[in-house]
DNA sequence: CCACTGTTTCAGAATGTTTTGAAGAAAATA
DNA sequence: TATTTTCTTCAAAACATTCTGAAACAGTGG
């Protein structure tokens, strides 16, 4: 018989899984990681084979991807030979985790690019080599506004770090006031066109 | 021959191509979307398919997927029965968007799901289904954890949408003041272990 | 050195995703 | 209505990723 708890837990584990996919990690090392994170003690590999019906192999690799990622942590328990494992459960850190090795595989080489490509376009040496003016202008203007998009977002990520999360709750607070406090007020620039 | 500005624009779409794999979006899809980003007046459906070489099939799915996600516009030439397609250049807007879209795909199922879970363990019915009370607890104080973290977030995210990238500046220049400036006061909580 | 327990690796198999190309639907024109 | 042009769809093929299982490896204690 499965409990509440067991079927709860999967229900999760599954959800944790496929959302994984949308963010280019496999559903299965999402999959070991949300068991792990639920899971009030460590676990070993053969519980996670059991748990995730998954071989060996899988189950080592992505646990080790798991680790250079930053998101478990091997431990020992005393007197047993086996290696366990260990979810963060700082959901707060969690996110600093990922957010700053995503931003160092997928932000800086596109920030690397946008400057190679600007230094291309405006090449001051010698040959003007015939582009239109003017389509090369639109692409740098662009280019530019891309750039300093990121670079806001970068700050905006090292502020929110900086306050934490009872500074973000503080911040959203400010916005949404309890009944009775005026607002403080704020630029407001309707929010978008959609 | 090819131009600079022309090795510029192939190596940027080459580019964030590459990147849209990482963020569940295909690398033709990101592709396309690269090359009206960076392209001064509308493409037509031959176009991308020369540019990038790939099939009419591939360009039709893809520029429709594209609309679907807002992230480009088709717009029709006076006198030219051919749709063309124009990327939105507003980076803020575009951001706006895609946050959006991934909002409602992927954090809202996981919220839903944490919610579920959470009803089934408490279960407050007859059967007291035997589950450990303390692994029970701590499940209930990881998904809680969790679904506090998210509806932080999706206040910071409105908030930032609200106050515009004008607003985010302001803030990160706060942080990082110009020198002989005094910065204001900020709960300074150490950003995390790591 | 051997036996034992546990971990890592990797070729091949299974599974999943993306692309093509051709058929056909739709829309405008004559 | 027939013709032309353009767009969409979808089965099959190409490609890419992920998983398995077994073999190789590493550390421990006898």
């Amino acid at each position: 018989m499965t409990s509440r708890l067991q079927l709860a837990r999967s229900l999760f584990v599954r959800r944790w899984g496929e959302m994984g996919g949308y963010w280019g990690i496999s559903r299965t090392m999402a999959e070991i990681h949300a068991l792990l994170f639920v899971s009030a003690r460590p676990l070993c590999t053969d519980d996670v084979m059991d748990q995730l019906k998954i071989s060996r192999g899988n189950a080592s690799m992505n646990l080790r991807a798991l680790v250079d990622w930053g998101l478990i942590d091997r431990v020992h328990q005393l007197g047993d030979r086996k290696e366990y494992f260990r979810a963060d459960t700082d959901v707060w850190h969690m996110f600093e985790t990922i957010m700053r090795q995503r931003r160092r595989r997928e932000v800086e080489p596109v920030f690397a690019t946008l400057e190679r490509c600007c230094e291309m376009v405006r090449a001051p040496q010698g040959a003007p080599g015939g582009d239109d003016p003017h389509e090369a202008a639109e692409f740098l203007q662009r280019l530019d506004d891309l750039r300093r998009f990121l670079t806001s977002m970068g700050r905006l990520f090292e502020l929110v770090l900086l306050v934490g999360p009872k500074g973000v709750e503080g911040l959203a607070a400010a916005m949404t006031p309890p009944p009775g406090t005026r607002p403080r007020r704020t630029r407001t620039r309707a929010a978008g066109r959609p």
